[in-house]
DNA sequence: TTCGTATTTAAGTATTTGCTTAAATAAGTA
DNA sequence: TACTTATTTAAGCAAATACTTAAATACGAA
């Protein structure tokens, strides 16, 4: 950066101040919290995780089929998000099933119940 | 996609054609809660939506001295929100101040739970 | 061992993202 | 009017993303 007229005139120095603070002291929780909302904020890895809360596990196999997506393409998306410790594998003979991790169900549920909700309004 | 070798040979064909059916019943939220959630899923971004939700209100030249980045940037990540109907401006003079839409504040809230929660924890 | 199934990994590519710098608006002040 | 301040917009670019296809790995069955 290193350019452009700031800071503004009017500026309140206190308030600044104390953001920049806020945003010291809680700095992990940002960079964690990024992470897994940038997980997310992918439709088809909300609509994998959203199927994994129903369904307890699922395969990639059977997402791929059930998304209308190429499997390396699944497998890719649950990597990531196994890679961010959201989800968990379980090997049964040649098929892995995938599922939540319990630790950021505090994280995901309100989504699902945002989800859930709408479909009620909508409906 | 059209190529690799699946359905699996024991999958459960009812449990696919319900996933599919969930799916298809709440298309709607997972394209909007998605977009939600992409935008949120960017640290910059995250850090902008908690400090207007301590704040009550921002113009981008603080912003941009809170965050240590340039206008510009801060100004584009603006309009992003701004688009996505998470914030909204108002025109004071020559500055403007931006705040958060109380549309989205269901969805925004949990996220700032547990940046509030986890800095307890930390600390 | 050979073959088929389930999955991952790797390489390639088009698109998107997030910044940069420079220029354009817009509003107040001298 | 010209000048400063606050902000946006536009163009350019490096890095990240999300897919593709092809090859590799792992397991089970014949």
């Amino acid at each position: 950066m290193a350019n452009d007229t700031c800071i503004r005139l009017q500026a309140d120095i206190e308030q600044i101040k104390s953001c920049r603070e806020k945003l010291k002291a809680n700095s992990k929780s940002f960079l964690q919290l990024g992470q897994v909302l940038a997980l997310t904020g992918n439709e088809v890895r909300l609509k994998i995780l959203f199927l994994l809360e129903e369904e307890n596990e699922l395969c990639p196999c059977d997402l791929s089929d059930i998304l209308g997506m190429s499997i390396p393409a699944v497998s890719q998306h649950l990597r990531k998000l196994k890679d961010g410790n959201i989800i968990e594998a379980r090997k049964a003979g040649q098929t892995i099933f995938y599922s939540l991790r319990s630790e950021h169900l505090k994280t995901l549920r309100p989504f699902f119940k945002i989800i859930n909700q709408q479909n009620l309004v909508t409906v």
